[in-house]
DNA sequence: ATGAAAGCGCTAACAA
DNA sequence: TTGTTAGCGCTTTCAT
């Protein structure tokens, strides 16, 4: 593990240990032939400069965070890679730390911006705002993709999100436009998650629009993985013939484990139920049947998120909430009701 | 972004700096009253330690690093969980690093040796061992995830993966033994990856053992993707009526790209064209129709990745190269064939 | 039980 | 153009 120091390059160059800096940091002032000479010799000796060190030192840095809380939810991908990109075309450098669902996101967001020096933190996943004590030690600017920050008084806080109550709403309104009248929820735990809270809150209120009383034993809890919203679907059909005719899934993923459920319990999709998602994945239009969802702009929320953060860190706009359109995608799980 | 320092911990505290020093690590010998005011101070002013000077001081940790090139394989995403718990379980810790399909895996490991100065490097996607050269460089013991180490010198670079020579020929076997004699391949780049290669071989050799000619044309390449596999297969099929009555992908998101070109086509998956994929992830049971596949063991390849990862550490098993075994996941996605 | 002091590898004034 | 030097925040002997 004894890696070269600057100490010994410089020593075996025969230079100082600033001039080997100088050489590293492409810096100006060097002789070509000295510059020459330093780079031989981290070459053949295969010296790396000690990052750590070099951010002790120098006290800031250039690092946007984006903490990902999730691993395996698709529908973070494209957002994380278009983050990335954008950010990558600035002066500041992009770090995606993934943490698992059971990791503590407030907590590794204070490490993150005291450890890494993050500039400023974009959320991706999780629910960071429900600690608000917590949440209150980070002095970075934050934004929350994908989450509203309403609720929240901090003023480092931003956001980037769709307008959950709107969106299902429409996928709701969708579903009764093409002649549903008994619709079945898929979502999560509704105290847990504003977002949840707000999807729910859309479907019943279109519902009640309609006219049409929500009984809520057809809100279906489930996590939001494909084996929940399978085993969830499976355990509200296999009760008997369903007396619905179509499903509010509130992620494409769980969509298709509840397609999965259908499935398998003998019926078809989507002529004896009809299934809407919600996220928009690129696995939704490779899906059988193609699945018909409401897709946030993951492109533009990744986008936003970028200009915002870096925004942020200058100053401007802190606490700036941003809220984006969603739009219907029509594939072939929801099918006309007579 | 002004951060409390331990020196204005010690100072506030009316103690050294040793002191606050033993407070944070837990250590021995501090007088009870001493700790508590200590933290009662780190606690009121915010204190968190700055990680950055710890592991250069340090100069040694305990991390083991997985460094896991493109994001977006749901091969990975057990695989990379299933680690973190193992290694979670000792006294190592286990660092997740993503990085880009375009990124540069060797010179990404070279600089996490060095920088969070890593005992171990479990590598996980991309090919490192192409550049055995640059390879070289990486003195922390290496672990190759799902990549065989058999073409390299490298004493210090272990493998866990699977037979893909085997595993390819018994997919494509189980294909012969429901019947099917005009088989087409999708696949990679045969030249880029030797895992391609391994399969091709496997695959092409199976063909002829049962006296079935492989017909060039009928290996279709495309990136490990869905988008790249539908439009691969898409256009095959717009030549004219296939004359192939299966499929063998050699990935599971291929199968499932493939399958919807299938199905775009007018022709039916399994009835027209059976399809079998590989890797066996969490999907191709929900998909449909459900997916026959060659499981790859990822539980047990995390777990021994894990293992031989800290023997490596210790000086043990050094180069060991372990090859598991894959099983067929019988689905519904091959029919028999009359 | 506590403190003083020597660095870890690097950068960035300031000198030369 | 190059070298000298003072730290960055922390851990860790070694004294006290």
């Amino acid at each position: 593990m004894s890696t070269i120091t600057i100490r010994e390059v410089a020593k075996i160059a025969g230079v100082s240990i600033s001039t080997v800096s100088r050489v590293i940091n492409d810096l100006p002032d060097v002789n070509r032939q000295t510059k020459q000479k330093v780079r031989q010799v981290i070459e053949e000796y295969g010296y790396v400069p000690n990052a750590t060190a070099k951010t002790l030192k120098q006290a800031k840095t250039n690092i946007i965070c984006i903490l990902v809380k999730g691993i395996d939810n698709p529908f973070f991908f494209p957002i994380v890679e278009k983050i990335q990109y954008e950010i990558n075309k600035t002066r500041y450098i992009p770090l995606v730390e993934y943490i698992d669902e059971s990791a503590d996101e407030v907590r590794s967001a204070i490490a993150l911006a005291a450890e890494k020096k993050a500039l400023g933190i974009i959320f991706l996943g999780g629910n960071p705002l429900a600690r608000p004590k917590a949440f209150a030690r980070i002095k970075a600017p934050c934004v929350m993709a994908t989450v509203s920050a309403n609720g929240t008084i901090q003023r480092h806080v931003s956001s980037v999100c769709v307008n959950d109550y709107q969106a299902a709403h429409e996928a709701v309104n969708y579903l009764i436009a093409n002649g549903h009248r008994h619709i079945a929820i898929l979502g999560g735990r509704r105290l847990a998650h504003d977002l949840v809270w707000e999807r729910y809150r859309g479907a019943r209120d279109c519902l009640e629009e309609h006219g049409i009383d929500f009984d809520d034993k057809y809100y279906v809890e489930s996590m939001f993985n494909l084996k929940d919203a399978c085993a969830a679907i499976t355990r509200l059909l296999s009760a008997g013939k369903p007396d619905f005719s179509a499903l509010f899934a509130m992620s494409d993923i769980m969509a298709f484990g509840a397609i999965r459920a259908i499935l398998d319990q003998g019926y078809r999709v989507p002529e004896d139920i009809s299934v809407i998602g919600f996220d928009g994945i690129e696995m939704a239009g490779y899906f059988n049947p193609t699945l018909t969802t409401m897709r946030q702009p993951s492109e533009e929320i990744a986008q936003h998120c970028a200009e915002l953060i870096i925004q942020n860190i200058k100053g401007e706009n802190l606490g700036k909430k941003i809220v984006l359109d969603t739009e219907i995608i029509i594939r072939s799980s929801v099918i006309k009701r007579f």
